[in-house]
DNA sequence: CAGAGAACGTAGCGAATGCTACATAACTCG
DNA sequence: CGAGTTATGTAGCATTCGCTACGTTCTCTG
C-alpha cells in the first residue's frame, strides 16, 4: 500500500477521535508518526486532507450499512438502522459528518463538495436498505428523508444530554415509516 | 443600556451572520466598532463571550416561539412550527445552536453548559406550544422529542443541498405527531 | 551500478490567535 | 472640586497556524 493511503487511514482514525473542527496539522502529524511537512506533501493542503478524511469516514459508514442484514419489516429496519448507527464506530463517523456539515451552516464551507456527495450516497444506501426490508421502492426515498433526518437529530440531542424518551421516539419513527410504506395517504397528499 | 449589553447584542448579530466556529475576536470587534481589547475587558474571555452570545441567540429563538399563535391541531402546530423555524431569522439562531452543539461532538466542548440549558429550555417551550395546539400534555414531551429532532435534522439536510421531498417529510412528521397525540399505541408500547 | 523519483527532516516565514501591561480619558458621585 | 469607578487606546507578548525553501536519504528501475 502506498504511503499516502496509510497516512490517510491513520489520519481518518485520528479525526474520528478528535473531530474536524479544531483540527490542526502538527498534533495530527505527531499522533500518527509523521510531520505536518509530509501531510502537506502528500495531500497538497490541509483542506484537501480533511476533505479526503471526511470521504473515507463516510465510506466506512457505507461499508457497515451495506452489510446490515435486511429486517423483516420497514419498522424493524428502522430500528435496526438506529441500533447500527448507535454503535460507537458508526456514531463517530456520523459525528464527523455532522461537524463537517455544521461548518457550512454559516460563513465558510470548505468541505461542501464532500459533504454533499456523502449525503447523497448515504441517502441512496439507506433507501436501498429499507427497500430490502420491504419498503415500497416508490416510497423509499420519502421514508428515507424522514428517517435519516430524525435519526441525525436524535443523535445530536443525545450528544448534548442523555434525555429520556429517545427509545420511544425511535419506535414512533419506526411506526411512522411503516405507515408511509403501507400506503398511508391520510395527512400527506 | 450598559455598554456591555450593547456590545453583546451587536456581537450576537455578528455571530448570527458568521457563525461560532471560525470566530475570532479581532474581525468581530472591528465589525461592531470596538476592539478585541474591549471584548475581553467586558466579557473576560472569548469563550465566555461566545457562550453569552449563544445564550442570547437562543433567547431570541424562544421569544419568537413564545409568540407563535396556537394552531387548531397538533399536525397544524407542527407545520406552523416548521414554517416559523424556516424563517431566516429563526433559522440562523438554530444554525448557531447546531454549530455550538457540533463543537461538542468530538474532542473539545467549550459551550456545553449553554448548549444544554438552551436545549432544555427550547424543548420545554416547544412542548408548551404543542400543548396549546391541543396535544395531550402527558404526550407532549414524547411528541417534542420526535418533532424537534426531525426538524433539526431536516434543516441540516437543507443546508447541505436543496433536496426534493422535504415538504412531504414535514407533512409525514405532522401526521405522525397527530397520531401520537390522538393516542396511537400500535407500534410503540 | 547509476540515475531518477519518491519520501523525508530541518528550519523558518508571515500571519493570526487570545490575552495582557500600561497609560489615558470619561463619567459619576460625595 | 476631587476621588473612584468605568471605559478605552496603544503596543506587544507568546503561541500556533498553514505552508514552503532547501537539502538529504531511500528505493526502485534500466
Amino acid at each position: 500500500m502506498q504511503r499516502r493511503d496509510v497516512l490517510a487511514e491513520l489520519a481518518t482514525d485520528y479525526v474520528l477521535e478528535h473531530g474536524v473542527i479544531g483540527l490542526s496539522l502538527r498534533p495530527l502529524a505527531a499522533a500518527i508518526g509523521t510531520s505536518d511537512r509530509m501531510l502537506v506533501y502528500h495531500f497538497a493542503s490541509k483542506d484537501a486532507l480533511v476533505a479526503e478524511v471526511i470521504g473515507r469516514s463516510n465510506a466506512r459508514s457505507l461499508e457497515v450499512l451495506r452489510q446490515l442484514p435486511p429486517a423483516p419489516s420497514v419498522a424493524a429496519g428502522v430500528l435496526a438502522l438506529w441500533r447500527a448507527m448507535s454503535d460507537p464506530q458508526l456514531d463517530r463517523c456520523q459525528r464527523v459528518y455532522t461537524q463537517a456539515a455544521a461548518l457550512g451552516l454559516l460563513g465558510q464551507e470548505p468541505y461542501r463538495d464532500v459533504v454533499r456527495a456523502s449525503n447523497a450516497e448515504w441517502s441512496r444506501a439507506v433507501a436501498t436498505y429499507l427497500t430490502s426490508c420491504g419498503a415500497a421502492a416508490a416510497r423509499s426515498v420519502r421514508i428515507v428523508r424522514l428517517v435519516d433526518a430524525t435519526i441525525m437529530g436524535l443523535h445530536l440531542d443525545l450528544s448534548v444530554e442523555t434525555p429520556v424518551g429517545v427509545d420511544k421516539a425511535v419506535r414512533d419513527l419506526a411506526a411512522a415509516a411503516q405507515r408511509i410504506s403501507d400506503g398511508d395517504q391520510s395527512e400527506s397528499r
